[in-house]
Formats: structure tokens, sequence, C-alpha cells
DNA sequence: TCAATTTATGTTAATATATCACACGCATCT
DNA sequence: AGATGCGTGTGATATATTAACATAAATTGA
């Protein structure tokens, strides 16, 4: 490895890219020479090419999980919506349980952004990294078994902590969400400790997006009627919303700026 | 978002990259069309811009961590070097504890490719999810509160639960080494969890890079009688590895293809 | 030490790519 | 109907990339 080169990749990581004019100036040598050193690290996969100059190729791939990714992007925009008028039921200096789900994540991404001084407690390797960069929040993990699928700790020590956690609010998503029963799970991994945040919360909140309604999978998890508050957006059905109303539950509806659904053909035929 | 740029998202989380004539074909419209959707996505920073085509962004920005990433950057041929020649003492169906430092992060990553059925104990989340894409071990992780520095988890909690383990053998790094006294940390952080890991591990590796000799910091770690083994890269004082030598400790040197040193000076004048 | 060889670099010309400006079709709204 | 805005396609222009060649510097082997 070329001493430019290691002092280029040491460039990109404080700035995320350069033209190859400026860096022909500051190396003093022809912007063809930066371009043949560009294309070596391209190929190692160091950097990525851009239109008339480099970037730095983010994250090694290691750093994220495909599944994981590619879920983040279901529902994308509906999750941002449910994530943004959640941060309306946080109250300063509150301790938070969040899970490891995808909408929660985006949730922990707000937090990051629009407040300080809470403490949260999770089961998600990733939620920790969300909240790491640049938090003013306190970040506790229950640890265990990690699960591939979902970057969480799971398993008997996992819930052996998470016995000693006592949160204000616990902010749950589902696989599934019966109004008249409650949340189901498809995994037995997350069940327990979800069951166990259940018990010891003072409130329990349910992030879900409104394609989990009516929806049951292999476990129930946590009965209705441990739920105080439901956040969802504005394409769940009505009825659904009315009868958790009834049932003196605080419902909250994020209205998404655009709902398109994408049909599965055209996306699983490429 | 348009119905193009959602299903061209999704694309791109299979497939990294496409080029425009490619979608142009594939959607039915001109080249400028794609062009134009992929300049507004490429404006959010959901996707990059290539020669000829456009490629995902890999992971969100927070997905990582900025000290973090650099300090990946430093010695990381020796690192990688030091990771590749530890492999050489594992053996199938241990134990092996792993602390959250950037050579450790690289051993991980081997590990990942080249072994399989072990029990993989850390307090690092980077571990974690570097470990959980494709191995075929057992993640264990030790919770606690959440470093970002380090992106590790330390605190009373996490000592309580490392106390809980015991390993074959515990790789750890170090900030200083001095042959003849032990290692040396900065932060209390990690040292109690360091420290409790030495006690309870059947054997204690030390993986260290040259830049980490004869260097002490803040603390004391963990005393030179404790570890039994030693990898390092060929750069390291010869000296100080005889001193190791003579006190019956196993050395292994690995052989980093091209150590190049950087001038401070040049980068940091950027 | 010198010549031979490889490697790194700069210059130019060709090719490919990106951008811009304009025109068209289509929907919506008054 | 006419006006407006949006997405789209076409072709001209500017820019960037690549390939080919020539030269300079470093490395190698006698």
């Amino acid at each position: 490895m070329k001493k430019r080169h290691e002092i280029l990749l040491r460039k990109l990581s404080n700035r995320g890219a350069y033209s190859y004019q400026e860096l022909s100036d500051e190396f003093d040598v022809s912007t063809m020479t930066i371009r043949r050193d560009v294309d070596k690290l391209a190929s190692q996969g160091l950097v990525i090419k851009t239109i008339g100059g480099v970037q730095k190729a983010d994250a090694p791939s290691y750093f994220y999980e495909t599944k994981l990714q590619s879920r983040f992007l279901v529902n994308r925009e509906e999750k941002l919506a449910i994530a943004e008028k959640a941060l309306e039921l946080v109250r300063p200096g509150q301790t938070l349980f969040l899970d490891g789900s995808t909408t929660c994540q985006q949730f922990a991404k707000q937090l990051t952004r629009h407040s300080k001084g809470l403490t949260i407690v999770t089961n998600s390797a990733l939620i920790c990294l969300v909240m790491g960069e640049g938090t003013e929040n306190t970040v506790v993990c229950i640890g265990g078994q990690f699960d591939k699928n979902t970057a969480s700790f799971v398993g008997p020590s996992s819930e052996e902590l998470s016995g000693n956690f006592f949160v204000d609010m616990a902010f749950l998503s589902t696989r599934g969400f019966v109004t008249t029963e409650g949340t189901f799970e498809s995994s037995v991994g997350n069940l327990r400790i979800k069951q166990l945040v259940a018990e010891q919360c003072t409130e329990l909140t349910l992030l879900v997006d409104h394609s989990k309604f009516r929806m049951r999978a292999l476990c129930k998890a946590i009965d209705i009627s441990k739920i105080k508050t439901v956040v969802t957006d504005d394409a769940a059905p009505e009825e659904e919303l009315n009868i958790l109303k009834e049932q003196g539950k605080q419902v909250y509806v994020a209205t998404s700026n655009d709902v398109l659904k994408i049909e599965e053909d055209v996306v699983s035929a490429s």
C-alpha cells in the first residue's frame, strides 16, 4: 500500500469525498495519477468512484445485516411517521425500553436528534449504535445470545437481566396485532423478553404500522390489557382503531406524506 | 416518493449496483428519466451516483461511529496480519472472549470466514454485528452501559455478567504494553472487564501491534504473569520480544506485507 | 557500478458520459 | 378553453473517463 493511498483513506475518513482536482493539487501529482490511485482502492472496495472524484466506502459490508437492511425499507415512510409521532409521548428524564424492530430503530434515530437526558434500555445492538452517534442519552443494553436475524440479544441470560430493569415506558413493535386479543410474534426468541418488559414497565406503548393489524402469528406475546397506548399510521383500518378507543386505549395516528404500495411482482421479477 | 424510486431502492438492496442502461431497459423509460430519479435519491443520501450508474448507499451513516471508523484504519495492515496469525491459536469447539478493540474486530472478521462451531463471548456491539453476518458460530454478548467511544458495554452490570462466563481463551488488545510489567489502559470503563476476563479464562492471549510496546497509560490493567501468548507484527522491537521469550511466553510474529508509516504532518495539515 | 527491467508518472487524443436547454404530452385547476 | 405544473424525451454541448504512448524514477541482477 502506497503512502498516498494511506493518506487518501485517512482523508476520506475525515471528510467524505474529494474531487480529483483537489487531490491532484494537494498531493502535487497529475489527476491521472490520482485516478490510478483511486482505481486501485476502488477495486479493493475501500473507496467508491464517483463522477469527478472519490467518496469513502461508508461502512465495510459486515457492518450491517442484509436482511435487516431490506426490512428497514419496507413501509419506511410509515415507520418514520410513527417514530416522529411517538416522540410526543416522551417526557424529559424518563427511562425507556426499545425493542429491536426496525420501527424502534427509526424511533431511536429520532430520539438521538430530539432528546437528551433519557435512559434507554434495549436488547438491540443496532439501537445501541444508532443512539451511540452523538447522543446525549444514556444507553443500556441487555446482553445475551446474539440473534443475527434481528441483531438483538435473546436467551436465558437476557431474560435474567431484563428482569432487573424497570422502565417508565416500553416501546414495542410486533409481528401481528389483533385489537381484541393482543400482539403476536413468530419467533420465540424475542417473545420472552417482550413479555418480561411488558410486566415491568409502568406504561406500554405499541408502535405498529397498518400492515400488522388483524394478523396473528405463531405465539401470543402480550395481552391487550397491558397496552396503554398505540401509535400507528393513517392507513390503519378505522374500525380497529375504534375498537381500541372503546377499550380506553390512547390512539395516535401518524400521517405519512406519501403512501405508495409497491407491486411485489415488479420487484420479484427483477 | 415515486413508485420507480421505491422499486429502485429495493432492487439496490438486493443487488448493489445498476447501470443507467439496465434500469432504462427494465423500467422502459429513457436514461434521462432514470438519471433524474437517481439524482433525487442521491440528494437524499439514499443512493450513490457512480460512473454510468448507481450504487446503493451502503449503511446509513448512523450505522457506524466515525471515531471507530478512523481508528480502524490506523495500522490496518498490521492488525489484519495479527488477526490472521491469531487464527492458528484457535481449536475447534472452543469458547473465546474478544474485547472491543479494532484488532479484535479484524480477528472476529477472520473467525467468521474461517471457523465454525465456536462460542464467542464479547462486550462489543460491533463484534456481534461483524460475526452476525453469515457466521456459523454462537455469539454471546455481555450487556451493560453502552460506551460510544468503543461501541462496547461497560459498567457494573457488565462486570456482574462477565463474572459468570468462563472461557477457554481470551483475546485482548491494549493501549500500552510493557513487557516486564503488563498492559495499560487509559479508560477505566474497559479496565474492570478485562481484569475479570483475565481472571476467568484458561489462557490469555494478547494481540498487540508494534506501536503499543513500551507504552504506559493511566492504569495498569493486566499483570504480565497472566499472559500466556503474545501475537504482534514484525515491526515490534526485537529486544522486547526476547524479554517475553525469556519469561516463557509464546510469541507469534505476523508479517504484514507492507508496513508504511504515514507522516502525521501531511495528514494533519490537510 | 552499470545496464536491464520494472514501476510510476505525465501528456495527448479518442471515447464515453453527464449536463443543459428546449419541446412535448398529460393532468389539474380556474 | 386556457393556464399552470409536472414528468418526460431529444439533441447539442460540456465534461469526464479511458487508452495509448512517452518519459522519468526506482529496482534488480550481474
